[in-house]
DNA sequence: AGAATTAAGTCAATATGACTGACGTAAATT
DNA sequence: AATTTACGTCAGTCATATTGACTTAATTCT
C-alpha cells in the first residue's frame, strides 16, 4: 500500500492550510447568494462521480467503459434508434461512437437491423443480454437515487427534476423532454 | 457540414423507433417509484454535461482541460492543500495529477510552497492569475445554478443540497462536509 | 540512533475516449 | 440525374487516466 489513491478513513483535509486568502473568492459580499451556489458546485461534482461510479464497477467486468454505458443506456431506452440520432444525443463524433458501438455489437450486447423503410439505416437494439445488462446498471443508479430521496419532503423529486431540467441549455431542453417522454408535464 | 456533431435545431429523436420492447425495461409495475427515478438518470446526465460545458470553453483558450479545472478549483478553495489530500479528493493517481499540476505551475496558475512544519510538503496555492481564472470559471457555473433555481419554491436549494449530499457514498460524506465547510447544518 | 513511514516526484508502458479531416458507398430525395 | 442522407472507415492525434516500480528527503516511531 505504497501508492495512495482511495482513502476512506483519511484524516481531515487541509489541516495545514493557512488562511491568507480563503473562503470568499468571488467578492466581498458577506455570504450572500454567491456562497450559496458555491457548494452546490462541489456537491454536484462529488454526487455525479459516485453516481457514475456504481456502473463503472460492473462495466469493468465486461471490459467496457463509461462510453459503452452511455450507448447501451440510450439504445435500451430508445429501441430502434438511428445511429445519427444517437450521435445527436451523445454529442460525440461518428468515429468515437463507431468503435464503442462495434465492441458492443461484437460482444452481443447491441444488435443492428436494417431500417424497414430506409435500408441505409442500421437501427439499434439491445439484445436480451444487452437489455439485462442495461437493467442491471440502471437499477444500481436508481437505488442510489432512491436512497438520496429518502427523508426529503414530499414533492422533492419534482423540485429536483425541474432543477436538473433547468440546468440544461434551454435550446437542448425540448429534445431532452421528448427523449425522456415521461416528463411532459414538467414543461412549465 | 457533412459530419454531424452539434445539432441544436435537430428534428425530434427516435422518430422511426418501433415500440416492440420499450418504455418499461425494469419490470412490470404500473409506473411506480422505478419510473420515477428513471428519468432522473437522464436528467442528471444532461445537466452535468452542460454544467461542465461552460468552463470547458474558457479552459480551451488556455489549452487546459477538465482535469486542470478540477485541480484549480480545489486548490483555490483550499489554499495550502497538500498534494496527498488533493489526490484523495480527486481520486486520481499521483501520476495523473503530476502532469496536470506541472502544467498549471508552469503556466503560473498554481504555486507550490514548502510546508512550514513539514518540509517534505509542497503546499499548493493559486497565484493571482490562477485565482482570477478560478473565479471566472466558478461564476459561470454559479450563474447556471442560479438560473436553474429560478422559479422553484422556497427552500428548494436546501432540498437539492441534501439530495446531492445523499447521492454521495456515505463513507465519503464526512470528508466532503468538512471540505465544503459552509454546509455543517446539513448534517441531518 | 536506526528503522519505518510518509510526502512528493519520476520513469515507462498502456488504455480509453475523445478529436479532425477526408473519403466511400448505398439508398433515398429532390 | 444530381444531391443529400445514413453509415462506415482510414489515418493520425490528443487528453486523461491507469499500473507498477523506484528515488529522495523528511518526519516519526521504537
Amino acid at each position: 500500500m505504497t501508492d495512495v489513491n482511495f482513502k476512506p478513513d483519511q484524516p481531515p483535509l487541509g489541516r495545514g492550510a493557512d488562511k491568507s486568502r480563503t473562503q470568499q473568492p468571488e467578492g466581498s459580499d458577506t455570504d450572500g447568494a454567491d456562497t450559496l451556489s458555491y457548494d452546490l458546485i462541489e456537491l454536484l461534482f462529488f454526487a455525479y462521480r459516485d453516481f457514475t461510479g456504481d456502473p463503472d464497477d460492473v462495466l469493468a467486468k465486461y471490459e467496457f467503459g463509461r462510453a459503452h454505458h452511455r450507448v447501451l443506456h440510450f439504445v435500451d431506452r430508445n429501441p430502434g434508434i438511428m445511429v445519427t440520432d444517437l450521435l445527436g444525443i451523445l454529442r460525440i463524433t461518428k468515429q468515437s461512437l463507431g468503435r464503442v458501438l462495434k465492441q458492443l455489437v461484437d460482444a452481443g450486447i447491441i444488435e443492428q437491423r436494417e431500417g424497414h423503410h430506409d435500408r441505409r439505416q442500421r437501427l439499434l437494439y439491445t439484445t436480451e443480454r444487452g437489455h439485462a445488462l442495461a437493467v442491471d446498471l440502471t437499477s444500481l443508479q436508481q437505488k442510489r437515487l432512491e436512497r438520496a430521496l429518502i427523508g426529503l419532503p414530499d414533492g422533492s423529486d419534482e423540485i429536483i427534476r425541474r432543477f436538473l431540467l433547468q440546468m440544461i441549455d434551454p435550446e437542448a431542453r425540448p429534445q431532452i423532454l421528448q427523449l425522456i417522454r415521461s416528463l411532459y408535464d414538467l414543461k412549465d
